[in-house]
DNA sequence: TATTGTTATACTCTATAACTATA
DNA sequence: TATAGTTATAGAGTATAACAATA
């Protein structure tokens, strides 16, 4: 149970940085898989933010209500839409990085640097591993 | 944003093996919280859970409904209640248990023994660092 | 026919403020 | 006055199925 409650801790603690933003923690993964892409379609997002088709197409149209995403369409492929950063957004996430450091840091405080990067690459390495035993066999 | 990112992969695995049964994260929560417990008090378990007592309402009264939890009232002081869970609930729980040990199997067979007590301990203390701050200087 | 994305629908949780009743 | 819990509201994401447009 250690990784759900562990979770909740620490998803608390940007949920808090995110919600003065307006953001949720999902628009703020949009955000960072967005930035520095000229821009990306929207099935590749979402499989790399995690999140539902159906639930992508919700949340992108509040974001581009709010002036932070611009949808354009593929012209080699008329299905496909491309979704990018507005310079709004990228403003927003250079204003919210610096905040969002400050939780790293904390972590790094509590941890310190060798475990924190144990850490790191223990979750790298299970994230990996489950991403490739979900696509072999499935949700488990 | 390895933690944030690993999280969606784990908790992704958890949610199709407790919709399955009809739970959703937070109420598996409550059960395991509740589990072994003659009651809690809904404050403490709201707190253990990590669930806004707003939150803890609603979920509350979804699984009486549905026969999980019994509410009853506190002799020594009015305003308190505590809830414990019914035998439908204990048995229902011995039943995902070993397909939530699946999901456990699962991390262990990617990751190995040793490194998943690693992770384990690392969490363990980062959640009680993270606690601990957060009771010291707020959210953040 | 298969793929990309949207719509429809119903449910659950989050979060804040206001309120009730006990203490 | 302070505490435990609920109610009221508004907003947001999850999940499944059905659908439209394009390939």
């Amino acid at each position: 149970m250690a990784l759900l409650r562990t979770r909740e801790a620490v998803v608390q603690r940007f949920r808090t940085v995110l919600s003065r933003h307006g953001l949720t923690e999902q628009q703020w993964r949009i955000l960072r898989a967005l930035d520095g892409h000229e821009g990306l379609e929207i099935s590749l997002l979402a499989e790399q933010c995690r999140i539902l088709l159906p639930s992508m197409t919700g949340i992108l149209r509040r974001m581009e209500q709010r002036g932070l995403v611009r949808r354009y369409a593929n012209q080699a492929d008329g299905r496909s839409i491309r979704v990018r950063l507005t310079e709004t957004a990228q403003a927003l996430v250079e204003e919210i990085k610096p905040e969002v450091v400050g939780v790293y840091a904390e972590i790094e405080r509590i941890l310190g640097q060798r475990k924190l990067e144990q850490l790191y690459a223990l979750l790298e390495e299970l994230e990996a591993g489950l991403l490739e035993g979900g696509r072999r066999s499935g949700a488990v």
